[in-house]
RNA sequence: GGAAGGGUGGCAGAGUUGGUCGAAUGCACCGGUCUUGAAAACCGGCAAGGGGCAACCCUUCGUGGGUUCGAAUCCCACCCCUUCCGCCA
């Protein structure tokens, strides 16, 4: 969430920012257009409220004195009665006024870091780099690959759950038990992160904090009989690890990964990847999560990304880094870079990864502060990105890996991780 | 799910005949004295959020209601934690 004091005070260095996402945005009906007049509102209802709580609270004093010696206070009681009453008519008004304000405020995304790209849409993100060598020969899609190696099974999923899930056998199976295994080593053990494991399940507060909701409560399964839901990424339960305390500067910058099953209802992408394992309602991922001084959020955010192409770099996966335009950008995020693993089979780079600061949007929200060296309280930016997703990681390392008598090629580094097998070979049945 | 106990500042922990309690005390932390330096000891400071140039004011003792001129303290509901019982991977 914005920071209050900046929106009155910038407001339109803001704004200006805002905009970058596109013109609606910031439009008269939009939450920053309506947020202004209920912050004078809710600001204007405050200070008369205070001013009769201030009257209450000096009587309230004067007349326990009084009575403490003895003396009469019948006038003054009789005098606040009245008080009490209008007090609690204005309380109730103000809430209203700060409740919705605070409503609003949780809509409003995060303005773009000054350094972001502009642009529109996707067409508009800023290419940074390539690795590897994308191959260019004819590749069937994954679906076909591992349909035939009998280690997808798409029918069975269906059957199961619907669409958009899928069965892994085999050694399917055991590649992706493997990525994740691997992947949390080489964060662990080679980039110093501390590992956790969350719960899959959080409530409102926690889904609120790192911005899930109130906006995109249509993304996420919730839980019919608590208010409760499935987490669509582990940013959420990990990041959120930390709210409403207070952290010690010293212990900065935190630097977690966690591997968790995600869920996404996916609403809105109705017929968009729906063959294969590219987009699913259930995916597995390992995420890494950091919480860092504001001042030194990008320089985090280039150790988070390398952290995420070392995953890719290590699976020998061709990929390309390239920066999110400012209309691009989710809305929580301050700066993006996306990593996009080569799909021979479409011809294309597909994202396999995100990596975001978030500045001190989600560290405002979800109470997450340090002390700074004045020892006074301030929230802490966070950030975080795929390290990486294991279904699309699996996709690409059947793409990347088929060979054209239809077995495949492990990469060597995975190796180690299910059970020294080189390759799969074609099914003989 | 049932029973009992409990939720107070960064942490620990007082405070339930309602009233100078935003809250004793200890630890931690910051500043100072002392010391070659450090430790110890001693002195001082130290909750968060909001409003105001400031003096100062308001809010917050799990959450939400209620009673009252006034609630950390009384009443109601809910949430969470601990222990015991039940159930269970």
């Amino acid at each position: 969430m914005i920071d209050r004091r900046e929106f009155r005070k910038s407001f339109d260095a803001m704004q200006a920012q805002l905009a970058r996402r596109g013109a609606g945005v910031v439009a008269d009906g939009s939450a920053w257009g309506r947020a202004r007049k209920l912050d004078v509102r809710q600001r204007e209802l405050k200070t008369e409220l205070e001013a009769l709580q201030a009257e209450r609270n000096r009587v309230s004093k004067l007349i326990g004195q009084k009575k403490a010696q003895g003396e009469d206070a019948a006038a003054e009681l009789a005098a606040m009665q009245d008080v009490a009453i209008r007090t609690k008519a204005l309380d109730a008004e103000a809430k209203a006024a700060e409740d919705a304000f605070a409503t609003i405020l949780l809509e409003i995304p995060n303005p773009p870091h000054a350094s972001v790209p502009d642009g529109n849409d996707e067409n508009d993100n800023v290419e940074i780099h390539c690795w590897g060598d994308p191959r260019q020969d004819a590749v069937p899609p994954h679906w076909e690959i591992g349909t035939a190696l009998g280690i997808l099974d798409f029918e069975a999923g269906a059957k199961l759950a619907g669409s958009r899930f899928t069965v892994l056998r085999g050694m399917g199976s055991r590649l992706v038990r493997g990525l994740m295994q691997f992947m949390l080593d080489l964060h662990v053990d080679k980039h110093g992160c501390g590992e956790v494991w969350v719960p899959a399940i959080v409530n409102r507060k926690t889904m609120t904090g790192t911005g899930q909701l109130p906006k995109f409560a249509d993304d996420l399964y919730k839980l019919e009989d608590e208010d409760a839901y499935l987490i669509p990424t582990a940013e959420v339960p990990v990041t959120n690890l930390y709210q409403d305390t207070i952290l010690d500067a010293d212990t900065l910058p935190i630097r977690h990964c966690a591997y968790t099953p995600c869920f996404r209802r996916e609403a809105g992408s109705a017929g968009q990847d729906v063959r294969g394992m590219i987009r699913q309602h259930q995916f597995d991922k390992v995420e890494l999560v950091h919480l860092t001084r504001p001042a030194q959020v990008l320089d985090d955010l280039q150790i988070l990304t390398g952290h995420a192409e070392a995953v890719l770099q290590a699976l020998e996966l061709p990929y390309r880094l390239i920066e999110l335009c400012a209309g691009d950008l989710g809305f929580s995020a301050q700066k993006t870079f996306d990593l996009e693993v080569w799909l021979p089979s479409q011809n294309t780079y597909r994202e396999i990864s995100s990596c975001s600061s978030f500045g001190q949007f989600q560290g405002r929200r979800a109470g997450i502060r340090y002390r700074d060296e004045n020892g006074k309280p301030q929230p802490v930016a966070t950030l975080n990105g795929s390290g990486v997703a294991i279904g699309r990681c699996l996709v690409a390392i059947l793409e990347n890996g088929w060979q054209a008598d239809g077995s495949l090629l492990i990469p060597a580094a995975l190796q180690p991780y299910v059970g020294g097998q080189s390759h799969i070979d074609v099914a003989v049945c």
